[in-house]
DNA sequence: GTCTATAGACCGATAGAC
DNA sequence: GTCTATCGGTCTATAGAC
């Protein structure tokens, strides 16, 4: 009998506050945004469960530690979000061969815009999140992830040689480099100068306004000429 | 007396050392690397007192807290950098006038580069500090430090409007966020493609070997077409 | 200026009741 | 699954001897 009226107590709180998401959820969605906004060392446990609504010891139960919260946070949006990569390169090369350079770029540019776009996903959450973790230079990043997804880069690199067929395999990696580096800190709305300055017109973070500006810039980088 | 000797024995524990700079100097000399390898909240000042080999006391007698110390430690480097960068503006404008968009950036380019190989300076560790201190957010990027040096972006932007007349200010802005972007992650080493592979080309962080890269790929992202 | 000792607060993790 | 209570550890900052 407990046991019932129990249930519809927790029920009614769903309906009320519409459809709460399970405890596991709850911390997932509040750790994204709190790792997010202060990195993995100054966010504790406590901060989030109390975010979150749900009891310190949740987050034990249900990950086992604060170091395995991480991972499930950021495994959460990475798997997916490459594994969309790899799907629009498949698509594209079945329908026309080899990419020419601007749609292989819009190939990892469109599922980062569509991520960015996607509220339900944490928007622009994740690429952030990223950032920080790279910067943090986290162990999750050079034991786990490295193993895992290496072959993402090894598609990427072998689409790039075939676009860019006349470059050295040294200045593909460094223009690479550099590419990446432009479009993943422009999603990332990392900006240097806004330090220094309080101009409201980069940092609006319109990712449309994003891709507007980003594609003809890092193409025009990826075929700039060589020196000699 | 007892003074006496006790300055004595300082001075051959210097020699011994090396000149071992003063305790506020050491102190400092470590804060920067390890706010560099850990960030701001996970650098104790425990770590940063043991390594540096002072009393932990000193680090609040010298700088009376620790957001005092990351302020000093920041403000060491960005103050003679941004000046270094002002003074090649002045030196080369003051020479032939307007500059050459390939002049503008080797203006900015060159006192990095100069920092990046001096480890007299720290080396790249400075700019690796921006990096983390940009993704962290931090209170002092927030307030104290875009007050003092808006004169900077000031500057650039002006010279950049003129040494590319034809784009609208919000397409300047956009191309100055992009090029500052890569150009600044290229200096602090930050390579997203590195999570996901074990190359060796572009780990390397050799300067110059950044610059040989990383200017090409800046002025034809910063001249590209602009989409129609 | 340098040091010891400690205050006062917060941390991650867990045992055990329900 | 959820909760309280707590352990053993860390942290920054400071008081006060020398």
């Amino acid at each position: 009998m407990s046991k019932t009226k129990s249930q519809n107590t927790i029920k009614a709180l769903e309906i009320m506050e519409g459809n709460r998401p399970d405890t596991a959820t709850r911390i997932l969605d509040v750790a994204e945004r709190l790792f997010v906004e202060h990195g993995f060392e100054a966010t504790s446990l406590r901060m989030i469960t109390q975010q979150a609504e749900v009891n310190l010891a949740a987050v034990n139960y249900h990950f086992g530690s604060k170091d395995a919260l991480f991972e499930s946070v950021f495994l959460r949006r990475l798997a997916p979000l490459l594994e969309g990569c790899l799907a629009e390169l498949d698509t594209l090369e079945a329908r026309q061969g080899d990419l020419p350079l601007e749609q292989l770029v819009l190939s990892f540019i469109r599922p980062c815009l569509a991520l960015s776009k996607d509220p339900s996903r944490g928007g622009a959450m994740f690429v952030r999140l990223l950032s920080r973790t790279l910067v943090e230079n986290h162990r999750l990043l050079r034991e786990t992830i490295s193993q895992q997804y290496s072959v993402f880069v090894q598609r990427y690199t072998s689409a790039f040689q075939r676009a860019l067929p006349h470059l050295e395999p040294e200045q593909l990696a460094w223009r690479m480099h550099l590419a990446f580096s432009v479009m993943f800190n422009a999603f990332a709305g990392n900006d240097v100068l806004k330090i220094f300055t309080r101009s409201q017109i980069v940092t609006a973070r319109d990712p449309d306004m994003i891709v507007k500006y980003l594609v003809p810039f890092v193409i025009a980088g990826l075929v700039a000429p060589i020196e000699g």
